[in-house]
DNA sequence: GGTTTTTGTTGAGGTAAATCAAACCGATAA
DNA sequence: TTATCGGTTTGATTTACCTCAACAAAAACC
């Protein structure tokens, strides 16, 4: 679905005043001049290949990263191995805001399928950020809006059970998709269940067992990777199901 | 302890340039040019008494705040009412980045001891981090230290079991009070068995019997509040210790 | 000082999810 | 066609944590 979103395959211009995606990952409202100057921003674009890692954890923080199509993995690591996956990027997303503290990538990024993603050197950034207010703010948004993401994912991990956890994973993941123009109830998942699992702190078996309780009660169809969400408002009630019952 | 930070009561001067916290909120080697500016920053100190907000999620964002003494909560809540501690706050540490997206803060802020925060408004931080680049680059550390410190806590919140989350929890404690120039070694918890609880995603009574475990196998030493680590190394043991069996 | 309230500990029993194990499916290749 | 392989489903069993409950110990309140 995600690859479906269309591109002209010639003539690409590494530009941002001309790209489907900008309201997704730059400011609004600029002036011709100012349009000009964040054209230059994207150093270049880079094709990542399934399974191939965009960044390491550990290694040196330059850019951060707009994704032009294709579905990302970012998962943290323990000392001692251990490893989870902390979230799934889709197209108008932005990658490698973690690397700014330590100079340094404190995540992997892997595309899960075949990607392409805009490179913008943060120091770039940050020059242009002095003398375009608007970027500068849009930059302080996208961080607070991925801390604000990761507040949420703390909340699900802290608070849901299996189901509950499932069901919001997925009005999410759809929530994202139809801000995309993608269909509202019907998607691709980009993920195994093992990955779904790692991100929402269960394992395959519960993950699997959870989707096919949803299916059993009509909720969802899924084969496969191919999920049909028949009760959205059902999935919505799992999500705020917490028992109420005093 | 926290409370122990010396300040001089007489002639507090609203002033990051003679503030003992600087180094941790404020970037370093500014001229002295700018350093008159930054103090700028600081439009008022606010005083909050234990168990007072300092802001409600959903109230507008204006400000983000510097801890100068004391110690806080924040908490996110869902829906239909269920709430989680997302952190723990001291003094040197900002709070309120996550209101930036949307304009209205996106967690609660408690004080768990009477406190003094700095109130920093984010339009004044904005503006002159325009011309001041080291501020600027200092602002996009902070945030992306809290994205950092977010993706640790969801790896602890997805991938630990109950007595390893409590000794992470507990090194991480220890390691920032030490930072402050406080013991490596003992620590007074501001907050309650259930307000861990809610952080670490288990239940009060999962955090008391593992103080009780640890205590029984001479790792720390818990009288109430009062916190002793006796072995450090034991402790960091039980964090690292997936299974490694094979 | 005593009384209430809050906070913390400990035990017994129940349950959601993990674990272990087997079978299944779809894709790709021999 | 059959074989292989990664991913998925499903069942049986175990277990870590939750729930419920009683009690103890501070802290707070009068």
């Amino acid at each position: 679905m995600i690859s479906m979103i269309p591109i002209t395959p010639t003539a690409i211009k590494v530009a941002c005043s001309n790209c489907n995606l900008r309201e997704l990952c730059m400011p609004m409202g600029l002036s011709d001049h100012d349009l000009d100057r964040i054209d230059q921003l994207v150093a270049a674009r880079k094709k990542v290949k399934k399974g191939e890692f965009l960044f390491h954890s550990g290694s040196p923080f330059k850019s951060i990263y707009a994704i032009r199509t294709g579905f990302f993995k970012t998962s943290v690591t323990t000392e001692d191995g251990r490893d989870q996956v902390s979230g799934f990027q889709m197209a108008g997303e932005i990658m490698g805001l973690d690397g700014i503290v330590n100079d340094h990538h404190a995540c992997d990024a892997i595309a899960l399928e075949d990607a392409e993603v805009c490179v913008m050197p943060f120091e770039k950034i940050e020059q242009l950020s002095l003398e375009v207010k608007s970027l500068q703010h849009h930059v302080h948004k996208m961080m607070s809006r991925e801390i604000v993401r990761e507040n949420s994912v703390i909340l699900l991990l802290g608070s849901m059970k299996a189901e509950e956890r499932l069901a919001a994973f997925l009005l999410n993941l759809v929530q994202r998709l139809h801000a995309r123009g993608f269909s509202q109830t019907e998607l691709v998942l980009r993920m195994t269940r093992e990955e779904i699992g790692s991100f929402l702190g269960l394992k395959l078996e519960t993950v699997s067992r959870a989707f096919s309780k949803f299916a059993e009660d009509g909720i969802i169809d899924v084969k496969q990777r191919n999920l049909k969400i028949m009760k959205p408002d059902a999935l919505k009630q799992i999500v705020n199901s917490q028992d109420k019952c005093i």
